[in-house]
DNA sequence: AGTTTTTATGCAAACGTTTGCCTTAAACCT
DNA sequence: AGGTTTAAGGCAAACGTTTGCATAAAAACT
């Protein structure tokens, strides 16, 4: 029975009620049971401390065992329906732990990222989630010497960080196929920011799957957006529709640049799929209710950031474990409206 | 120059090097700049520190002060998007302040919300924003002693807690009178949860609106949900439209019964607005790119946040200082394509 | 010049834990 | 019965800060 208490209770009162030594107390509340304490001795203190109200102090025991029981997680915006399931798959394995979550938002902001790092590790953060790192972050490399990290969704390249992410090239490989086979030969890829892992990958899979099809992906088909926004979409897709008018698809790097790019369409009387066809990457929630209904990659985001978590647990529990430097989601095709056949009918050919 | 160090470096390592006391290194960092060291000395320090890369250990502080820098924020689940730019708005204020945010959610379970509580107050949380509360929440009453606490979108009824809430009132009254000059008078109630208070004031608002109108606003037009999800919305609809087949407009207590509600519709074969029209409350993000648009309340998420926490910084850093017990954030009338006048032309007339 | 005030800094305790080591007493030997 | 092991729990230091108080030196009085 917890009693309402107003003034915290200490270690130290629970000991002077107990009649017993405060080392004896912690010893007693401690979860790896020591084995040199009575069992009546145990019980009579767990009881007092029940009794009592006693909540644990966990800034003391951090600064004495320099583990604080939380981890930072990094995203870019909690606002952006990408990471939310992410982190909330993040939080099942590490609240589980013990854990609690500091969260920060970097805004894709590297001054800001690298001031919110200090901010966690003046907390002392005992791991850290990061899922808004760019392809190559000093910041993030000199940390994790200092701190164990697990990055999520992207990797920072040959950094050794652990990383979980997505099938990129298989995401991008399939979607490729399904706009083939519904006779595209003229798609142009909306390519996302060009310091992102996940861009680079989607546009080299992109390269790498339109090569044996016979298919252009040279920069002329490739519009690079500066932010995985809706309004950079509808740029990229103004620039590209301009550029090259006889494109029939569009692939976009993710579902935002796609939404936009949708918009844009409209905004110049043609529609899709029938006058262009559109798809995306991720399958955000609420993707499914907005028309025509986005045929994109849907990536586990929930699992991924659950698995990231288990990573980085492994990582701040045994220092020497092992982890897989990468581990790889599989992705799936989400088919809904947003493909066709090409415009008049016609499989029309490049060049 | 921040060298990059792997090994901590404390306090005491800044005054080794600079041969004072620690003291007088914790008195030349504190911002509050001790007035009774000379200048020369804290430059020599502050150049020292920031040469041996020197991060203050904010838990050791944090145990010595009793002030940990760290907020707690509570909602009931960070993947829905109505919390996020709640958060955001937070985060704005207290970030600028040196708090960092200790993120949790609920899941609207009263049983992990008492445990994340605890889990709050452990890490020694200088203050706590909720939005997750239920209109009487015990648990949350006896921690307000121990720690400002200030609830956001939510209040708990006669608890003197300090709450940043929506003008629901009026909110729901301006969406009767809209439903009203469009023609309709059988108007039915989508209402929330029976134990959040935003549901309860929604509810009573509908009375309050649809009373000097002459219209009905008893048990018989209003369905309750068990939770504002999508599919407590199509249940809600489906219930009554065939309890009140004259009802020709659904006021929803918010956004995602109303999504639930239009799905529900369509289902049997109606669509929205042509048969029923439809309305929802927040605004979340996204909702203009679903169809048919609904036309909503809006409420101010971010700056809801913003609020909420600069009432929070405010009891946190002058205990002593009144605050509003209650702040109500204006509303406003997004319209979109969500209401149309009655079916078969007519406003019908109930009973 | 002697006294008082001010300025600049050092001293040491305290915050609440955890944990390696030590002590006592009981239990076990042969 | 004397010696040795084991069990149970106490002791005290340490984690990195902050801060009231003390002190020494310098400055300002009269």
């Amino acid at each position: 029975m917890h009693k309402a208490t107003k003034k915290k209770v200490t270690i130290k009162d629970v000991a002077r009620a107990t009649d017993v030594h405060v080392s004896t107390v912690s010893r007693a509340l401690s979860p790896n049971g020591r084995a040199s304490l009575s069992a009546e001795v145990v019980t009579k203190i767990r009881a007092a401390a029940d009794e009592m109200g006693y909540r644990p102090n966990r800034v003391a025991a951090g600064l004495r065992t320099s583990r604080t029981m939380s981890v930072g997680i990094v995203i870019p915006d909690i606002t952006n329906t990408l990471f939310p399931p992410i982190v909330r798959g993040v939080e099942s394995v590490l609240e589980g732990a013990g854990y609690a979550s500091i969260l920060v938002n970097t805004d894709n902001d590297a001054e800001r990222e690298a001031r919110l790092f200090d901010v966690l590790m003046e907390r002392g953060v005992d791991g850290i989630i990061d899922a808004a790192v760019t392809n190559s972050d000093d910041k993030i490399v000199n940390m994790a010497a200092s701190v164990p990290i697990v990055t999520a969704n992207r990797l920072v390249e040959g950094s050794g960080i652990p990383a979980v992410i997505n099938d990129d090239a298989n995401g991008v490989r399939m979607m490729v196929q399904r706009l083939y086979d519904a006779g595209h030969r003229n798609i142009g890829l909306l390519a996302g920011p060009a310091l992102l892992s996940t861009s680079i990958a989607r546009r080299q899979a992109f390269e790498a799957a339109m090569h044996p099809l016979g298919l252009p992906a040279n920069a002329d088909v490739v519009a690079v957006s500066d932010n995985y926004t809706e309004d950079e979409g509808s740029r990229c897709a103004e620039y590209l529709l301009d550029k090259q008018p006889e494109v029939t698809a569009l692939l976009c790097s993710n579902d935002r640049l796609a939404i936009g790019a949708i918009d844009a369409l409209q905004g110049r009387g043609l529609s899709c799929p029938a006058d262009v066809s559109i798809t995306g990457f991720n399958d955000i929630p609420f993707l499914d209710l907005i028309p025509p209904g986005l045929t994109t990659v849907q990536i586990l985001q929930f699992d991924l950031g659950r698995i990231a978590a288990e990573i980085l647990l492994k990582r701040m529990t045994e220092p020497d474990a092992r982890v897989p430097e990468t581990t790889i989601m599989p992705v799936s095709i989400i088919e809904r409206g947003s493909i066709a056949p090409p415009r008049n009918g016609r499989a029309s050919t490049q060049s």
